[in-house]
DNA sequence: TATGAATGAGACTTCATTCAT
DNA sequence: AATGAATGAAGTCTCATTCAT
């Protein structure tokens, strides 16, 4: 409706100008928060844009429907996540120990204690509803973040820091609790008075994990 | 499944029969079902009476309104499992160390490996719409569970068989892996090829666990 | 179920017999209140068996339809008393003024001030619904009754005590002040702080009209 | 009844049009018409679209539940009548006689025979379901009303026409037929075969009650 | 005769989706 | 590009009626 405004110079856009190429965004991030507080079947779309700052039909400009919005929520916010925690493993030098602790911590800090914990929480819950959807997050997502850990082990075996397991049942061990602790903090947040005290779980779950797997 | 009534008088068989005892049983058992698959928002009653034999109205006749149906599951079918898990603790007499395998072993042959197992799934999914059922869950069923199985390291380290932990923070660690194996398997079953090794799973649980937090 | 006793010399039977006689009259008297209550849609049945002190299931022992039962209601509640007013009519040998002023008064001691004001109230709500009953109302009650008091008028025009007018409007001006406090009583009885004062209400109505249509 | 919308340019007829500011009034008077036909539980809320020209979805953009549509109908219907009738009282510059009786025809002519008749009709026999409503219109409408007479009769007898009376019953008295007549022809319209005399009704009642209250 | 469990049609209401503006 | 009025399918819940007991 306004003309558009020729932004050569400056890579901010002003406030007050909405650009077309912000709006996706912008709805999939109110989406991501409405469909973890309520689920995908009790989420309206009405609220959806309401949280974007947007009326029901622009949501459709950009979605088919309230299933591709789901779908997008989840591919467009995960993968990326995964993509840096494979990165940090490759670039790694220090000793398998350290990069497992420091993975562990990582996951946390991205992902357990922000809103893309969400994302877990979703896939758990509306798994069946999305079965498409959901081979493709465990293919990507779930798989390939067990690989990551057991690529991690494998190092630690040939290293001879840790004992000769089963590097991915050892590498799904290493992330339960993270993944737990994720969906549970989702779930039950609100239960916990002052919060569970996730320093210290973080803490002895590594030292306990590394404790057990190590060579002596 | 049911055992057909004998017959042998009528020539008509009855459109239906009187059952008052034997049905909110059977309707909670396929709600849990259909609520684990699909969601409590999905889930529509008529499917929940179709699937328990009956038809829309005769869920009322037992239940207020689907809310209620769905505290209803939820408080009526997981809380004597929790009883059940005490029980065995206190009449145990082996070591801290089979007590512990013992209850892991368990936890996963009553709750992770059967239809319960949608119950954790259906909290977390869920716990956001009812607020009042989520404290009354994590109050009878998460804490008692964890309470549970610090008593039991806190047994371990009196004895001297494990070292001085924080046992709340330990009893969570124990858990985790079965906590999030059990979500995961209703979430991503269909994905996992042949399952994945449940087993071998469990095993290396106990192994790593027992070796991280064990005195020596 | 229990044996039949005895009942030669008592005319009162034993209240912890429940003769099949009582049932039907029972059941109108819980129907009559609650269909005037609530309105014929609004009135469930199982309401009107409780209050009757028998069971969904013995309501239809004793009449076909919810819709049989509000016909009986008003059928078999409201034709006698209009014979009552026709036979105190024909019996009183006093002046037309003092036969219109003690119809008038009759009326609100049998039907305005009890329960059969409902009848009324009822028939106003209900007309559209029930056109058969309605017409059997409207000829059976409605118009014998406007003609009992035209009757009455008709005589007093004889008699000179009255002017001489159109004896059925005269009638119905003479009626529309009870039936409209009749109907007024059913749905403003609540709000009309000490109630309305009716018998200075009758005997303004009563001193008005026949002021206002007597000869001189 | 409706103008056809011109659509010279358009081949294609759309399938609807946007008219917020027509669709509440129009809903109001299809909801006020099924109301009084058939009372508040009869009425479907999908036949109220269907007269109405919308579909059911529609009233629901305008009223919160078929509940707020009844009392919206009440509400928006009645009261500026009753103000009507309050400036006329007040700019009459003629006799109470003469004022009275104006008042009488006009109910008549904007109440009695018209649609707006159906709401007494319409709160006599939902009194009990809606209270507050009911209070509401016994204060606003019955109560202003009778007040409205009162003061007329108060001028007559303050001028001499008319006798000294307790002017709220005197007030009642006036109304009554009104309100009855009003009320029965809803119910028993089309019981009466070339429809009763109105003109008669109403000028009999004015002569004998003017007749009857005139000072000598 | 009496019960009340069971039925099933139908009501109100919600909300994803469409489309006139 | 954006809006939001309008739609209509679908879900929860109610209740008159039936019928096994």
């Amino acid at each position: 409706m306004a003309a558009p405004v020729s932004q050569a110079k400056h890579s901010a856009s002003p406030r007050w100008q909405r650009r077309k190429e912000a709006r996706p965004g912008e709805i999939v991030a109110a989406a991501l928060e409405l469909f973890v507080e309520r689920g995908f079947a009790a989420t309206k779309l009405a609220d959806v844009a309401r949280r974007a700052g947007v009326t029901k039909g622009t949501v459709y400009l950009y979605f088919d429907s309230k299933e591709a919005l789901f779908k997008a929520v989840v591919r467009e916010t995960i993968v990326p996540v995964i993509a840096q925690g494979e990165a940090l493993a490759q670039s790694f030098a220090g000793s398998a120990r350290e990069l497992l602790e420091q993975l562990v911590r990582e996951y946390w800090r991205l992902i357990g204690e922000t809103k893309l914990a969400g994302i877990p929480k979703l896939m758990m819950a509306e798994a069946a509803t999305f079965p498409e959807l959901t081979r493709f997050y465990y293919d990507e997502v779930v798989t390939r973040g067990h690989r990551l850990m057991a690529g991690v082990i494998e190092r630690g075996i040939k290293s001879g820091e840790f004992r000769s397991v089963d590097v991915m049942v050892a590498a799904k061990l290493a992330m339960s609790p993270l993944m737990h602790a994720t969906v549970a903090r989702m779930a039950f947040g609100s239960c916990m008075p002052e919060g569970f005290n996730v320093a210290k779980y973080l803490d002895t779950h590594i030292e306990l994990y590394l404790h057990g797997i190590a060579k002596h």
